[in-house]
DNA sequence: TAATATATTGCACTGAGTGCAGATAGTCAA
DNA sequence: TTGACTATCTGCACTCAGTGCAATATATTA
């Protein structure tokens, strides 16, 4: 739950201790990850990278969790400033037209340079690739949170929760044409046309199905009759 | 990719060394099983499944990729019979509409009774619940591969993108959904009302928005220039 | 039955991650 | 400045997942 930036300023004046325990961890990460460019991140182990940070291999642990976090800790970041642009919306406007416009404007922060490297590590193994999925599902759930405070009546979370799937989804392909491109277009690019053609295939299934009320439908085969 | 069933039946006349093998391989599942029921995922060590099913530790590994594998395994299944019902679609219906229909009739075949015990398991540590995350991805892009065979429109491709993105969504949010209420309801229940949500929050969108030809906007600010 | 292919096993190894206890260093009051 | 107090750092010993290798056992086929 806890996002773990890798740099974090923080207001109240700040201990020897605490200075000391930020740059060791800014130190730690940085280690890793060049580390892990040069070696790949199976090639890398925790002993080459505690020597490279200059503390012990025990030490480590208090510090990431495991290898991995060291990865992922290089994600967070841009998620305050999107949260702070939903929690500005008035509830009286469409919750997916306010998390695309508040997506469109954020997803650059997202979307760096470095990222596009950290991209090719998280792909490089198996494990890595499922805690990157995950990490999309967390969004989901942190989304879905913000969308909550704003849209306060109960009987629309099941939308909501519908929003923020969609949408991170939507983030999520957008992220990933980009980075295959080597970001030569911008990212917003492909966020706005994932909208678009979502929208647009929803209306074509609509246009082409039954009369279909805005509530659930009684057609197709409910039960499993399946051959 | 391979997606190796716990049980799968072949026609070709089966010899000794085959039969064992798919035996062996069942026997480890369902002491992997076991176990994990009764002492929890992270509380049963290879020893213990090896010595349960009454093979050598080294021999787990080559039925196995790792524990997690033994989890894992349960999932497959109901797939097949989805892109069937897939491939059958002509390509003049609207692809979401064929999704849907196709998922709803197939959804029991992933719902049974046992997936709300691996589901709870799953989710018991972290690296189980990536996996469970990464599983969904990889579907998504099994419904992908089987949608463009159907529409083979290569400029329809980034749409059925997002189609196979959505749908395999709402499928996830439907099996959360039903495992949360224990199976009460049944899971097709879920998935409709998933769809008839969606549907629902994007003609709102399209409603509120500004005139919105169906190609991709230019408001908003497609460039980084936050803050 | 003999020759060959494949499965099983034990052994030794690497590497991630944890518990513990002692050393080290920052903090704060007198 | 000193001396307690507390947080951090470290080494050590341990568990467990996973791998490479070579020897053995079992199935297949001629």
């Amino acid at each position: 739950m806890a996002h773990y930036p890798i740099d974090g300023e923080q207001q109240q004046p700040e201990g020897l201790r605490e200075r000391k325990r930020r740059e060791t961890r800014l130190r730690i990460a940085a280690a890793g990850m060049r580390l892990f460019i040069a070696n790949g991140f199976d090639g890398t182990t925790l002993d080459a990278i505690a020597k490279e940070a200059g503390i012990s291999r025990r030490t480590f642990f208090s510090y990431f969790r495991s290898k991995e976090d060291i990865l992922l800790a290089w994600q967070g970041g841009a998620w305050d400033a999107l949260r702070a642009d939903l929690l500005k919306a008035s509830p009286d406007q469409a919750p997916l037209d306010v998390v695309r416009r508040a997506l469109v404007k954020n997803i650059p922060n997202y979307a760096s340079d470095k990222m596009i490297i950290i991209d090719r590590l998280l792909r490089s193994t198996e494990s890595l690739r499922a805690r990157k999925q995950a990490g999309y599902e967390n969004q989901e759930q942190a989304l879905f949170a913000a969308l909550c405070e704003v849209w306060r009546q109960p009987e629309r979370r099941a939308a909501l929760r519908l929003v923020a799937m969609v949408s991170i989804g939507a983030m999520r392909l957008a992220l990933e044409a980009w980075s295959e491109h080597d970001g030569t277009r911008p990212v917003a690019t492909y966020l706005q046309e994932a909208f678009a053609s979502l929208t647009a295939e929803i209306q074509l299934a609509v246009a082409g199905s039954p009369p279909a009320p805005p509530t659930a439908r009684r057609d197709d085969t409910p039960d499993a009759k399946a051959e």
